[in-house]
DNA sequence: AGCACGCCGACT
DNA sequence: GTCGGCGTGCTC
């Protein structure tokens, strides 16, 4: 008889259960479990799948009063299980997320047992893949500079692609992905979003045909299932996604390329909160396999960590005129002018603002308060197609008021313009003109924006205006102006990392215009010195070390603790005894406490904790023994909202 | 995490 | 008197 510790998948529970090798019920089986083995377990007469941590003749770590503790048997043996490597990036990602072992465990999917082997293969082992590839070496073809870069990339296990727009970053990718395929091994790519999945699938498709598969949240079960066949089989030996993509079950992992690496969708907002990014590096280090990252406009995470090969943009690059507008009117006169010129040349124009809806603000001119929604602390925004004020944060919707709710009068007026605003006012002004929206309210499904895409593509749409989805990368063949509003409101959030996203934010969208010839830029800030200087993101990357140094990552570790509940004092009472537990560690520094800067959401209240510290081993130890109720903790914040 | 048990406030 | 709020503890 064995006693196996079972960690639960995707909770928090570690629990011991027997094994017999004698029993009838286990006959077609070895005898034995190994340790990363999926098995099925009753919880409360409920089923649950967990993975096999320990196997032993004695029980483990069990308090001597529970000697005698009825253990349950497992219920099943899967032909599933983890590789002792992927149990040991479970066990990081738990501690250095703090997360339990199964929360961690719950993100990766198993590996299935060979039929023809009797043990579990090692990862490591030579592949068996039977399908064929069906692509042409000499289908990609790479300029000097191109080939440059891949022997770059190849003479070192984790590299940053330097790459601005239009460089041809992704043949350079499509090269790497296809040397590792060729030497027999697998490989996977991520991307920040969904949305960036048709796009990226279509040009791998067309060299790895049926040997690549696209991996997200929204695939259906049943095509889940036949790509996890195939993967099993051998047949998908690259797979392409966003965050969960990491965590398939790829045999022989020999790349992982971080596509747009800058981009903060890689940082998940949810428990665990890991950053996919990093663990791609932390993966490449374990499974020893090649990490790439690569982005036009790098994190200066990745510019300060890892060699870098820089990839100037293409020959069209630099044929870019800018024009700075100062003033603060919605739709500024020189947007105006620049948008009739591009429609009468029959160019195609972007036009970037941060705001969703019409205004995100109503508020009251004779008592000065915003209308609130009343679970969060945040104004409600104007939607007129709703007809309707939405809280952006809990959804929460009601109808548009017309006085105000706090002094009853009628003088309510609307602020900070929206992309549904700027839609219509442009077809007020150009009644000819094709004008549609691309952001969240509107593009809903990958559907919708592949409609889009291609729409504009083809050019029955003249104008787009939209938020940060215009910027993530996707090809639009003949912008020939991009508009930039509002992009001060990020320059000027309260948050370490606001220069890096405005800067970052404000040259990708520029870049989108005048890929085919030369391009206008249209930018509304009363910052043009500031982005004026850092045309060249490197330029802003070597000014920004100057900045963080000693203050900020990569430079120093950060920790935030999250307390939130819906009792405020109970939260404060909380945030107060670990911050008094705090101070005793000296190697951590308390940059700031207090309420959070959005200090109620969903009718929760909340309070944060912000640590710094040269070490994030040191913040562990402070977190492990100061940790209170309430607190959820994020490693490693991109944004201390 | 979920779920049960248990202890204090407002009401059919 | 109960109903239900959520605080605590347990799951093997």
């Amino acid at each position: 008889m064995r006693y196996l510790d079972v960690a639960i998948s995707q909770k928090p529970l570690l629990l011991t259960y027997i094994f017999k090798e004698s029993a009838p019920r286990y006959a077609s089986h070895s005898g034995t479990i190994e340790e990363g083995t999926l098995v099925e377990v009753r919880v409360k007469n409920r089923l649950y799948k967990g993975y096999v941590l320990k196997s032993s003749s004695r029980v483990q770590n069990v308090p001597r009063e529970k000697k005698d503790f009825n253990y349950k048997e497992i219920e099943s043996i899967t032909e599933f299980f983890l590789p002792k490597e992927y149990i040991d990036i479970a066990k990081f990602i738990s501690s250095y997320y703090f997360c339990s072992i199964g929360e961690a465990l719950g993100l990766f999917v198993p590996f299935k047992k060979d039929f023809f082997k009797e043990s579990i293969p090692r990862y490591g082992s030579k592949a068996t893949y039977s399908g064929t590839l069906n692509v042409n070496q000499d289908d990609i073809k790479l300029s000097k500079r191109q080939s440059e870069a891949l022997n770059f990339i190849k003479s070192h296990q984790t590299s940053l692609l330097f790459g601005d727009t239009g460089s041809g970053k992704t043949e350079i990718y499509i090269k790497l992905i296809y040397e590792a395929i060729k030497s027999g091994k697998s490989a996977i790519f991520l991307m920040p979003e969904i949305s960036l999945t048709p796009q990226m699938e279509k040009r791998l498709k067309k060299y790895f045909k049926d040997s690549v598969a696209v991996w997200h949240s929204k695939i259906t079960k049943k095509k889940k299932d036949k790509i996890l066949d195939d993967i099993y089989s051998g047949k998908v030996k690259i797979v392409a996604g966003p965050r969960s993509a990491l965590f398939l079950p790829m045999r022989d992992l020999g790349l992982i390329v971080v596509d747009e690496e800058h981009d903060d969708s890689y940082k998940s907002q949810r428990k665990p909160r890991y950053n996919a990014r990093d663990l791609a590096i932390y993966f490449g280090k374990k499974l020893n396999c090649k990490v790439v990252l690569g982005s036009a406009t790098p994190s200066l995470n990745s510019y300060v960590k890892f060699p870098y090969f820089r990839l100037r943009g293409s020959f069209y690059e630099g044929k870019k005129s800018f024009i700075w507008d100062s003033s603060l009117e919605s739709l500024p006169q020189k947007v105006i002018e620049n948008i009739k010129e591009a429609l009468e040349n029959k160019k195609q124009a972007i036009i970037f603002l941060p705001t969703r809806a019409n205004f995100k603000y109503l508020i009251c001119s004779d008592c000065g308060k915003s209308v609130k929604c009343p679970y969060c602390d945040v104004s409600m925004s104007l939607h007129l197609n709703k007809r309707a004020l939405v809280c952006h944060y809990c959804n929460f919707t009601m109808p548009i008021i017309k006085s105000c709710p706090n002094c009853d009068s009628n003088n309510l007026h609307s602020f900070r313009v929206g992309t549904s605003q700027i839609v219509q006012d442009l077809r007020e002004i150009f009644k000819d003109a094709r004008i549609e929206k691309f952001d969240k309210d509107e593009i809903t499904t990958i559907n919708k924006l592949q409609k889009r895409l291609k729409d504009f593509a083809e050019k029955k749409i003249d104008i787009l205006v939209g938020t940060q989805m215009l910027s993530k990368g996707h090809d639009y063949p003949d912008v020939g102006l991009s508009v930039i509003l509002g992009i001060d409101y990020i320059l000027n959030m309260a948050d370490f990392r606001a220069r890096e996203r405005a800067v970052s934010l404000f040259l990708q969208i520029a870049g989108r215009s005048g890929r085919k010839d030369e391009g206008k830029v249209v930018v509304q800030t009363l910052n043009r010195e500031f982005f004026e200087r850092f045309l060249d993101y490197e330029d802003f990357l070597k000014e920004e070390i100057n900045y963080r140094k000693g203050l900020y990552p990569p430079f120093k570790r950060l920790a935030l603790i999250i307390f939130s509940n819906k009792d405020k004092d109970r939260a404060k009472d909380s945030m107060e005894s670990m911050l008094k537990e705090l101070k005793r560690f000296e190697d951590i520094e308390i940059v700031g406490f207090g309420e959070a800067p959005i200090f109620k959401i969903k009718n929760r209240f909340r309070y944060n904790i912000l640590l710094r510290s040269d070490s994030v081993k040191s913040l562990h130890q402070a977190i492990n023994f100061s940790k209170t109720k309430f607190c959820e903790i994020d490693i490693d914040p991109i944004t201390i909202i």
